[in-house]
DNA sequence: TTGATATATGCGTATCTGTGCAGATACACA
DNA sequence: TGTGTATCTGCACAGATACGCATATATCAA
């Protein structure tokens, strides 16, 4: 049952169990995008998306200088309900609601260049874009 | 999100999610059967008793020299969610069994006083008995 | 190659956690 | 009151954990 227990570990911290909630929600997101709907540093997220990766529940996907998270398809039954019970206890969590609001507004490049150059540079590729 | 991180760090220890599968699966049981069921010392047990009713998830209560925990009623949906959760993710586990099994057989009094009283003692009340 | 952006990681530190032992406490009974 | 049983807890220790900072790596573009 360690391995159950070990899962349970990855998500008593709040800033991955936030991870999780918004990979499950959001999908396949960019790590800068991640950071700024969690609105902490970026090293802080990419840590602990490195804890949820080596721990085997989530994977990543380069494209470029970007870094693709997601979740991984639940490979037990223990996983699948653990999904589920995710998707259906945190669906509507006002934490979750202010971070999907956060992420919405995301984007990868830093605010001031935003105000200058106007995109003139692409954004990571976020899902429905 | 506290809150639920918290929950879930309570069941990253694997004594703990033995406990919880116990309780859940044997509903209120006392603390002398708890500790031959996981075939751990009593200490080890009741400290993490006390880690779990400090946390509001179990309830204890006493009868002469015994106390009986169970789970607390949920009181959120997180937490009934997580209730089934647990209840169908860990039905059937290996170590629910073998915890289960020895439960079936556990017994208040220390074993040469069984072996030599036969039973002279009443023995801490158990469900189904 | 140089510079810029995005992401990851080594390190030191402060804090937390689980464990085992010894001893304390609570209760029942004589 | 004293003894025995069941349960809890103070303590020290080893190991784990999260954090912030600085730095390293990877990729792209000029």
């Amino acid at each position: 049952m360690q391995k159950e227990a070990s899962l349970f570990k990855i998500l008593s911290d709040v800033t991955r169990l936030r991870l999780a909630s918004l990979l499950l929600a959001n999908g396949e997101t960019c790590v800068c995008v991640l950071a700024q709907a969690l609105n902490e540093q970026d090293f802080k997220i990419s840590r602990h998306l490195g804890i949820m990766r080596h721990a085997g529940i989530i994977e990543a996907r380069r494209e470029g200088t970007w870094m693709h998270y997601k979740l991984v398809e639940p490979n037990s039954h223990f996983e699948k309900l653990l999904h589920d019970f995710l998707h259906r206890s945190l669906a509507g969590h006002p934490t979750l609601k202010g971070d999907l609001e956060r992420l919405s507004m995301a984007r990868c490049l830093k605010d001031d260049e935003q105000k200058a150059g106007a995109s003139s540079r692409p954004h990571c590729t976020r899902r429905q874009e």
